[in-house]
DNA sequence: CTCTTTTATGAATACGTATTCATAAAATTA
DNA sequence: TAATTTTATGAATACGTATTCATAAAAGAG
């Protein structure tokens, strides 16, 4: 690859001419620029970026540390985040968090030089945060929030797990279960807690199904749930992706959705529209998407020159999608 | 962030020791050793990729450019790309190609100075292979391939093409139309080509609707085949994901699946298994995911040492996959 | 004890760029 | 015309690492 010093040499010009040419620097003569834009085309010159990042001190890309493909939550967000920060000049550099080792994927990360984070994988209690505050690079939080604060952009949780179980209380079902994550997820925590909380006093301990969100566990969780004495009618399953699965294995056993169980989900993610789906939801308010605030909200704090930063702390209204997967108890 | 000189300088030793600490290299004293990896535990030491890089002339990292994640098959080829590459120690930077402007793309990537590319979004007579082949940084296509060879995976489309079509044509479905992307694709191309083998003679040009494969542009084509004076009773839609959009959009008109309309897709993305989708749909029968294949290869190409490279080219053996979106014509 | 080999280390350098500083030439002002 | 400012350019350097080369010390061979 021809480097800017060999296009120097071919235009006969200085490296630092070639260099001002490519920023677009005033002050070089018009002949030169063109001298030098020729040499460029005739070696097919592209500026290296792994060497501008080094002599700058930054390398015009952040990390995205995302929770697996495999839920389709992710894969909006995913899509926003990259095109968002992409349109913005940042390149994105994606890693794929499965369950717990956050740790390495931050060490890879800092590694890497990014000049800033999106972070979906944390825990409340997650020791990382401290390390990235000590780490002195920007970072945002999405969707999931750490118990110290920080920056970060969320649904009210609570709020939205009030109403989902709120939604299936009114359709005339008294017993409704809940399906979720690990509770040291922000996420499901509160959703937990909203569940709770519209419940009132009539929660019962194995009617709350606390998974590692794969398949083979929630379709474990509806098993045991259908083995009760007093099996739920209803579900609130923590993520659409989760409640497509119970949907799923429910409709094999011979279910009928909704008559014979009622689902909601959360996330309203583009499969729950399906005419075939139809699966009531929560999603949020707001007119952009959630990563977007994350993502620009990172620009700002990488660009910003203040020596005191200001916080975002973003947290979406709820609101309930009513399909068809819920429906009045029977 | 403290530099290798950093923590040379609190060892008390040179710049390039701490440089043979970090790569493991013999000839250095058990001593040393230990006070260097002190030094770089008190001052929170991470090597710098970006500078290791540039040193090294290769920087461990391949690009994906992969369609946008809105088709669930690039979701899971993605994740499989982006975990093989990291299970060999590379990392991958992605890029969501939309329609066309592979050239932008392509300028982006070989700035980052990667050491090589999978290629998903690329056309039978894209331009760009020929650029790709001069800048001697080696690529493997996936999914899709050039008509000039080189290195790929992919199906075998046309006999795909067959097995769908024949598959409706069994069930006595004598108007069987096609729904795909664009033709300059080697996908679409071939599983049309299928598509009018299968059919021999008797093909209608207006039951084949050639879209940009948007749910938008599905749902129109799927308007222009119910408006017809013979419109078909079943579909070979192209991939699952326009299956998907045709279900979806049929059973809200009030259609019913199977019974009303057979539909065929291709690809088995996850979701096609799910009880209230049951799509019918062709897939590749090998034994591991073709992304691993095109990891694999693309890794070989990056570490051998031989000047002349063979390719590699792989056309996987299609699968039908019959569910309960095809039936027997009423 | 001398000569040779091995081990352990540092000095110097290169990777490709952007940036600072100095300076010559040109343009402007008085 | 002389003095000053502006414009255009190159020489030198730095970013953080790995690598080559030289060399001093230690170990081994005779």
């Amino acid at each position: 690859m021809a480097s800017s010093k060999d296009v120097a040499k071919r235009a006969g010009v200085s490296q630092p001419t070639v260099s001002r040419v490519i920023n677009g620097s005033t002050n070089v003569n018009k002949e030169t620029i063109e001298k030098v834009q020729r040499a460029m085309e005739e070696l097919n010159y592209r500026p290296n970026l792994i060497a501008r990042s080094l002599k700058q001190q930054k390398t015009k890309s952040i990390a995205l540390i995302s929770g697996a493909l495999h839920n389709p939550f992710f894969v909006d967000s995913t899509t926003t985040i990259v095109n968002v920060a992409k349109a913005h000049g940042y390149r994105t550099l994606v890693y794929f968090e499965e369950q717990g080792n956050n740790e390495a994927v931050y060490e890879e990360v800092l590694k890497q030089q990014v000049d800033g984070i999106v972070l979906s994988s944390i825990f409340i209690d997650d020791p990382v945060y401290r390390e990235l505050e000590h780490s002195k690079i920007p970072f945002v939080m999405f969707n999931r929030r750490h118990q110290l604060g920080g920056n970060f952009v969320e649904i009210d949780n609570e709020k939205a797990g009030v109403l989902a179980t709120n939604h299936l209380l009114e359709l005339g079902h008294s017993k409704v279960a809940w399906i979720g994550g690990p509770t040291n997820c922000s996420t499901f925590h509160g959703r937990l807690l909203g569940y709770k909380k519209a419940l009132g006093g009539i929660v019962k301990g194995n009617w709350i199904k606390e998974t590692n969100t794969t398949e083979e566990a929630v379709i474990d969780a509806v098993d045991q749930l259908l083995a009760l004495d007093e099996p739920p009618t209803a579900i609130f399953a923590a993520t659409d992706a989760m409640a497509l699965s119970c949907q799923s294995y429910l409709m094999n056993k011979g279910y009928r959705i909704p008559e014979d169980m009622s689902i909601c989900g959360m996330d309203d993610i583009p499969m729950s529209r399906h005419a075939a789906i139809q699966l009531t939801t929560v999603t949020h308010e707001a007119s952009k998407p959630m990563g977007q605030y994350a993502v620009e909200h990172l620009l700002h704090l990488i660009n910003s020159s203040k020596e005191v930063k200001e916080d975002m702390q973003v947290t979406l209204r709820p609101r309930l999608i009513a399909r068809h997967s819920s429906g009045v108890k029977n």
